[in-house]
DNA sequence: TTGAAAGCGCTAACAC
DNA sequence: GTGTTAGCGCTTTCAA
């Protein structure tokens, strides 16, 4: 059993009052208390119990954070610089993941509220249409968003975000393709009506073409945690006008296709350059480099922290734009003269269904 | 002011006992006062206080969780797995990281005690050497160890890791690169003073080698976090007898090996077999896929937050070894018939020296 | 089936 | 500089 500030005082032969401002504002207590105290406590192991102080101070230096997966090193390393900021002020953390599941997004919430944490650091599927979020508006409960895009919708009042500009951010990928002399740009995306910030890379990605006077082909959707891309994908992401280059919606979809297109035999970059979105460390340790927007996912969790004990404050926070980054790296190259051909229907196109039926 | 179970008493008109009933044993509440509770506390948005039960059960339902950091997806994935466990059994789980800092490991147990979690999940640098470990033993603080690997040292009383035979996983890394004609194995590894699992993994080196009648040669130890290989280093690596194989003791010491040879024209699998350890499923969307052994990560997460369920409730819980598993991607080929020769000194072995300065 | 009251560990207002 | 005491929100005896 745990000894208490009561067993400090009994043992220091004073009153728990001088215990706790021995702990707390030991300048108010003489230097020979002080000392009786320490000794006590040292004896008894004391450790001031967070839980008696919180319910006490009516708040609790906890912050809640609400993620889809710590799987997606996207949201590892935003939370890691959540978890950097918040130590940096003497908060701490705590996590739920979610896996874009409605429910568990509301349990995750609500379990979190129960704590009694000061805030919350989220992430949904879309933030313009979330139930908790209503909620959380009509509770008062402060909270910012992390990667969720609410930024040029009209709302009122405008949700608290943190986030790069998507659409500028997809504008600036394909502006580095058109900029190598592509034309034929395809993009392949996560199922876009379930994540605010793909439709915006997705209106950037049209934007940009529809400048340089080019008639964008429609998206690639494949489903968000494949791990294999199917034969039928990989068609449609190949299917004439042959794209010679790839604007993928996220850098794992982008290893994914260089992967696909490599097993069919076609070169990256010579044939076909990739230029995917997240700025994945990984992606920079590859050979070649993976071409890519990256996101400063760390000073995201970072700001969106900061954000938040501003919010906690009481203060009114704006959303909060960081910059993204043009890595170009190695998987994007000069438009081939003619685009590769295909004289035989590769193997993967016909016969690899059995590593696809996961 | 978020409202208390006074409040709902006073609205329902019954005392707080009552209420307490109504939330915890519906069952001892007549129908009807049932009923008026429901209403008070959806008129109210009544939302139970953690703190205050907590304060009162003397347990929290919290796991701590120490890990190093986030960045590195082996944790970031075991921590999503303990995150499942525990939400599996209503537990909640606080976070923070250490950068293998023992001053932060100190300082991140206090305060996770301090916040009364029922018990720790940790990964340290060294567990047979941990002061802070010693006294979580002395203070009979329930906790599991992951990834950390003292199971073959005699240690009373032993310590309850969760991990795979790291030993045995690296001979079964060499083994697969001495059945493909191997004879050249050199070993690249982080600091291995810094890790008791990276210690291992060169003990299983080592061994394996032997039993082949090979002597091994000395690892060649470069700092765990770089992002660069210097050109020294590259140069031990490759150092005569130059290695027609080499075993990284982890994929981001693999990944980065594999770049520093393509850059210097050596050609991965052909010239060089490279071999990693981890597992990361981002290695598996290369092309070539990473040869690795692959570390069961979301397990190791879950069965430790299982051990520590059950150490919690009293049980004495024996470290837990998981079976590790051979990937035999495409960076691994039969060694060739003579090593590529290097007939320039390539110019990362010269002049990359700015890049490696951060 | 319900209520009164004690107490979990702590802080702060007030009195001395 | 120190002590007394109330009370944060909750659960759980014990009585009724």
């Amino acid at each position: 059993m745990a000894s208490s500030i009561k067993d400090v005082a009994t043992r220091a032969g004073i009153s728990i009052a001088t215990v706790s401002r021995a702990v707390n504002t030991p300048e108010r207590v003489s230097a020979e208390t002080l000392a009786r105290v320490q000794a006590a406590m040292d004896a008894l192991q004391y450790r001031p119990n967070a839980l008696g102080r919180q319910l006490r101070a009516m708040h609790t230096g906890l912050l809640g954070v609400v993620l889809p997966s710590l799987a997606n090193p996207v949201f590892a390393e935003c939370m890691q610089g959540i978890e950097d900021a918040a130590s940096v002020t003497g908060q701490r953390v705590m996590l739920m993941t979610t896996a874009y599941d409605l429910e568990r997004e509301a349990r995750a919430i609500e379990t979190l509220l129960e704590q009694r944490v000061d805030g919350l650091v989220l992430t949904v599927a879309d933030a313009a249409a979330n139930p908790h979020l209503d909620r959380l508006d009509a509770e008062h409960v402060p909270y910012v968003l992390v990667y969720n895009d609410t930024v040029g919708q009209p709302r009122i009042p405008a949700r608290c975000c943190v986030t790069v500009d998507n659409r500028a951010a997809a504008r600036d990928a394909i502006r580095a393709l058109l900029a190598q002399g592509h034309k034929q740009i395809r993009m392949l995306t996560g199922t876009l009506s379930a994540s605010d910030r793909a439709a915006l890379r997705h209106d950037g990605y049209r934007e940009a073409l529809e400048a340089a006077g080019i008639a964008p082909q429609p998206p690639v959707e494949i489903d968000f945690n494949a791990d294999v891309m199917l034969p039928a994908e990989l068609a449609r992401l190949l299917a004439p006008p042959r794209p010679t280059a790839i604007f993928c919606s996220n850098d794992r979809l982008a290893l994914l296709t260089i992967r696909s297109l490599r097993e069919m035999g076609l070169r990256v970059p010579e044939d076909v350059s990739v230029i995917g979105f997240d700025g994945l460390a990984m992606g920079q340790w590859l050979m070649p480099t993976l071409a890519t927007v990256a996101q400063p996912h760390r000073q995201i969790g970072e700001g969106a922290a900061q954000a938040l004990a501003r919010r906690i404050a009481g203060e009114v926070v704006p959303s909060i734009t960081l910059p993204h980054r043009l890595l170009h790296g190695g998987t994007l190259a000069r438009a081939p003269a003619a685009p590769a051909s295909l004289s035989v229907v590769p193997s993967s196109l016909t016969s690899d269904t059995q590593g696809a039926s996961r």
